[in-house]
RNA sequence: GCGGCUGUGGUCUAGAGGUCAGGACAUUGGCCUUCCAAGCCAAUUGCCCGGGUUCAAAUCCCGGCAGCCGCACCA
């Protein structure tokens, strides 16, 4: 049997990158009909979720500064420690090397780790040599931006560009939660040893969805009922494998709220509109140990495939406040949303209110200091004698009555600031691309000859149609040639071919997944219409040529 | 990154130190052809890369790269 890759190196929908230089592993080339299909596919996506999500997309660079991956953890969580032999040159992790000694590593810093290792005088296992001091190997990719060699990385993940931009997007979307913003685009990971093809790329495509929401509202996604009926195939991380609606997942607290399964069900009916066979979908929750540094819920969509089992495709995560938190405490920029009650609320408080007109002329330059200590007091620690302690720059003052007075006040309360949660669909383009071709290919068995048939769905095929003529005479190539002019004019992506027999053309255009052929042949020439041939049933339908683009 | 196996036109393959590296399918052109890879004629295209051994290397040796399988890794 034919691998599948095999047919989309040998069709021109991939091929391994920089081959004439004996290749990179981890990298792959779309050829012209797998940038066809890419594009329809990401086109499918962007009818999902930014159409029918409202998910704007923005575009940003691939290329972040270093204070990105700070906040993320990347730079210090996306690390292997590494430690090389001094005498031979190998490598070794050095959490592995100290796990073998039975020394639990979890947690456990560089530094400590290197204490470890010294300590215990752990040596090469290989050749018994003396080990250098840990290296990090980083599996994001290093590079410097401009002359001066500002330390920039390759993103590992598309989403770090959009908590960036909250304050902005935030703005845009005129201040109000929940609302999602997308992004498609390529993320870069070094990977050590790259392997399975198209699953595993240093280089490959992400669409991200990320989803602002008040966390308080979690439960209540507007558009929940409209799923709430679609049952998915689950497995829990308690490893129970149940079929549930969406409504049951959350109610049984399996799917931790309505936000998550609402994408887990537009995820399901992607992937079913991508031409995935349903029963080849299910849903796997993260156990909590394999959960990413920011999660705290996360479910993958996996597809079963032929050739490397159960799939990882999309990745739907609650990453919580992590994000923007970081982000905040790296920038020290608010990334804050505001959520303004239903009902402002009134607080009656009692405050301390300094007396400046008597605070000046005793404290001098520092009265404006002590007056904004004494505000910030808590009125409860005022003492017996009516006086308070406050302490300005490491030296306490004790502040007699009468220099402040208590005041009771009535504040009005609009709203409260909140760091909103993130709910994430996360969409390995390549890999849901590699799961199309898989599962579309089919072959049968056809007057002894092998037939190949990409059963594409006619949304995501590279090409919509194919015109034939039946023979190369009498005119039938041109008559043929002007239809497919007409059709291209149409805005169809039309694929021409007069050379070889009718039934070589036919199967040609079947192994690419061409959905439809239309074939030229002599009562053309007398009655103006044409058969159009479906690729999955064979069978064919006389139609007008000016009836054509309609019914396609 | 470690270990095992592998690398010949676009694809599949023959080749086991010694003529111009052979075939099939595909592709292109021509002839033929009234609906599903028909036939005939012709043409294009190859030993993964780099060293070494030898009078002579696709073939033997070493290294690299790539692929497959297992281990590790996969936030």
């Amino acid at each position: 049997m034919e691998d599948v890759i095999e047919l989309a190196r040998r069709r021109g929908f991939l091929w391994p990158s920089y081959e004439i230089y004996g290749g990179a592993s981890g990298f792959y080339d779309y050829g012209p009909l797998g940038a066809a299909l890419k594009n329809r596919v990401e086109d499918l996506w962007r009818r999902f979720f930014v159409i029918g999500e409202g998910y704007m997309e923005i575009s940003s660079p691939a290329i972040g500064v270093e204070e990105v991956f700070r906040a993320s953890g990347h730079v210090s969580h996306f690390v292997d420690p590494i430690v090389t032999c001094e005498k031979c040159g190998e490598g070794f992790r050095a959490d592995h090397l100290l796990k073998e000694k039975g020394v639990d590593t979890d947690g456990m810093t560089y530094e400590e780790l290197d204490e470890e290792l010294s300590k215990r005088k752990v040596r090469c296992p290989a050749c018994g040599g003396g080990l250098s001091r840990i290296n990090t190997f980083n599996l994001m990719f290093k590079t410097g931006i401009g002359a001066a060699g500002r330390t920039g990385y390759l993103r590992p993940e598309t989403a770090q560009n959009i908590f960036i931009l909250f304050n902005r997007l935030y703005e845009f979307y005129r201040k109000k939660l929940p609302f999602g913003v997308a992004q498609l685009g390529r993320a870069y990971r070094n990977e050590i040893s790259p392997r399975q093809g198209l699953l595993r790329l240093r280089e490959f495509s992400q669409a991200e969805a990320e989803v602002f929401v008040d966390p308080g509202s979690k439960d209540r996604h507007p558009r929940f009922p409209e799923v709430s009926h679609v049952k998915l195939r689950l497995l829990p991380g308690d490893g129970e494998p149940r079929e549930l609606t969406a409504a049951e997942m959350v109610e049984k607290g399996i799917v931790a709220h309505q936000y998550l399964a609402y994408h887990m069900v537009r995820t399901y009916q992607f992937l079913r509109e991508a031409g995935i066979p349903v029963e080849r979908i299910r849903f796997r929750q993260h156990r909590k140990t394999e959960m990413a540094h920011y999660a705290c819920d996360c479910w993958d969509a996996e597809v079963l495939t032929e050739r490397y089992g159960w799939v990882e495709v999309v990745g739907i995560a609650d990453r919580t406040d992590y994000d923007l938190r970081s982000h905040i405490r790296e920038s020290g920029v608010d990334l804050k949303a505001f959520l303004r009650f239903d009902t402002p609320k009134r607080e009656k408080r009692v405050i301390l209110e300094p007396d400046m007109k008597r605070l000046g002329p005793v404290y001098k330059d520092k009265a404006k200091e002590v007056g904004e200590l004494i505000r910030a007091s808590d009125p409860g620690k005022v003492k017996g004698d009516g006086s308070i302690d406050i302490v300005v720059e490491g030296e306490r003052l004790n502040i007699e009555k009468g220099m402040f007075s208590k005041k009771t006040v009535e504040e009005r309360v609009e709203g409260e600031k909140i760091i909103p949660h993130v709910i994430e669909p996360s969409f390995g383009i390549d890999r849901i691309i590699y799961c199309i071709l898989e599962s579309a290919r089919t072959t049968e068995e056809r007057n002894g000859e092998e037939r190949t048939v990409l059963r594409l769905k006619p949304a995501i095929a590279p090409y919509d149609v194919a015109v034939f003529s039946l023979v190369s005479k009498e005119g039938l190539d041109e008559k043929a040639f002007e239809v497919f002019e007409m059709l291209r004019e149409k805005g169809f992506l039309a694929l021409y071919d007069t050379s070889g027999t009718i039934g070589r053309r036919y199967a040609r255009a079947d192994e690419i997944g061409v959905p439809y052929a239309v074939t030229v042949d002599f009562q053309t020439l007398e009655d103006d219409t044409v058969t159009i041939r479906d690729r999955d049933t064979m069978k064919q339908e006389r139609v007008k040529i000016a009836d054509l683009a309609e019914r396609l």
